[in-house]
DNA sequence: AATGGGTGTTGCAGTAAGTGCAACACCGCT
DNA sequence: AGCGGTGTTGCACTTACTGCAACACCCATT
């Protein structure tokens, strides 16, 4: 491993928290001013950090497009906006993509609710990872060992008093999900905001990425966002079939 | 400016075009295997880099993170959101918030139009800069020098008939956007959809951000758009002058 | 089963490249 | 003018990065 490019990068997240000056950089990186600098400069070139009108430095916009690059290059993603947007227009609600990498969730798609009362997340988040329901099907699909082993890393917050609380009752509700091949996620999360989602999954039968509907209490109940099941257990299929390529592309 | 962070740095838009095994990465910096592969490593270890399931290397998930906290630390971006909502209930069309960084113009927020048709653009996506309405303003206050000399370093390419043909059209319709103090694009980018947009200042009146609205010929007429100026001024004005620290945040 | 090409990985010696220092330059402030 | 604070540069030192070559591994192929 590199020690000047791992200094560098250590850079990044710490820019992230906000912009710093250049000792500020310096100090929190236990290097010479003049070792920041290089480094700084060295990422400005490549538009990774930006330097704003009061000399201090602050993450650029090549990030940005990179990491937009790199998010249409997701094939899954690609696959499956087609479907997602359909099923947004069936039943309205709020439609979410997520996949796991490195022990995090992250949304990659993303169609909006029609109703006016709107979920807050956006694209490139990382999830909820205890509470969400995509994640608890990304993380059952893991060998037993690595979900284990994630499982007792993990912090539970409890955004609600029907968060999940540790370890044991996650793992319980991850065999669960595993048994019966989709999840929700009952105001785990939100008070007032209920999920369902449905694993899509690749040729191999390993789950690629999972899928949500999520509504608030408010439009509808979460008995009633469970009657959407079966509609967002076939999307996910439809997406599954294609993406693993024993279903065309329907022809558009 | 250090070489062994400038390669690294290097395989990121390397990745972005797609996944690339060790070699491929190797070749096109340049350099040996093991140094590609070490570099390789640093930038895995900071999440930057995943390695998939066939060995290859694809951009991280941490990028998505990092440009998204970026985002989120963007002060302009806070203020206006509430009021680029409040404009798009008022209009319902599409409204971007968009700010310049070297040499790029870039989304930063986006509310999307109640109509069903909806125009393709993603926050982070860099923007047409030779004939985006927001791009115009944000160019237009740019020093004399910095704007001429980027005028003529810029493509331009013909998207449609009336996108702007060479440099010196384009510093001639920035003139007229300085002078006028808002900007349109009447389908330069896409035949159909045209925008109208309005600059955001600060407290030393140099341009910060631009906003627009755009929405495409079927459901509005280009003339009937510009009836919406002086609402999408208006809106603009009021975030400047919270942006500023002149009108206190109103109260919610 | 054995062979062979392709790819990823490791240990090592040489030296290029990054480091810290100290001096300097450049502000804005009193 | 003088002074703290910050960013920048040139230089000698030596650390830490490089390329090599050998090795390990996987999978086709025969």
């Amino acid at each position: 491993m590199s020690q000047t490019v791992d200094r560098a990068l250590s850079i990044l997240p710490l820019l992230a928290e906000g912009p710093a000056d250049l000792g500020q950089v310096a100090d929190r990186l236990g290097v010479h001013k003049s070792t920041a600098l290089r480094l700084l400069r060295t990422l400005h070139e490549h538009g990774l950090v930006y330097r704003q009108s009061d000399q201090r430095y602050r993450l650029g916009a090549r990030l940005f497009a990179l990491a937009q690059e790199a998010m249409e290059n997701l094939d899954v993603r690609e696959i499956a906006h087609a479907h997602l947007v359909r099923l947004n227009e069936q039943c309205g609600h709020t439609v979410h993509l997520a996949v796991y990498e490195e022990n995090e969730v992250l949304y990659i798609d993303k169609v909006e609710s029609r109703y006016p009362v709107r979920m807050y997340s956006r694209i490139g988040k990382p999830v909820a990872i205890t509470v969400a329901a995509v994640a608890k099907l990304l993380l059952a699909d893991l060998p037993e060992h690595e979900r284990r082993a994630l499982a007792e890393k993990l912090d539970y917050p409890m955004y609600t008093p029907r968060s999940t609380p540790h370890a044991a009752a996650f793992l319980q509700e991850l065999a669960k999900v595993r048994e019966q091949g989709w999840a929700t996620d009952l105001g785990g999360h939100e008070e007032s905001i209920n999920c369902v989602a449905a694993p899509i999954r690749g040729a191999d039968g390993r789950v690629v990425a999972a899928m949500s509907v999520s509504a608030p209490n408010v439009v509808v109940t979460a008995d009633e966002l469970l009657t959407l099941l079966p509609l967002v257990r076939r999307t996910a299929d439809a997406i599954s079939g294609e993406y693993s390529g024993r279903t065309p592309a329907e022809p558009k």
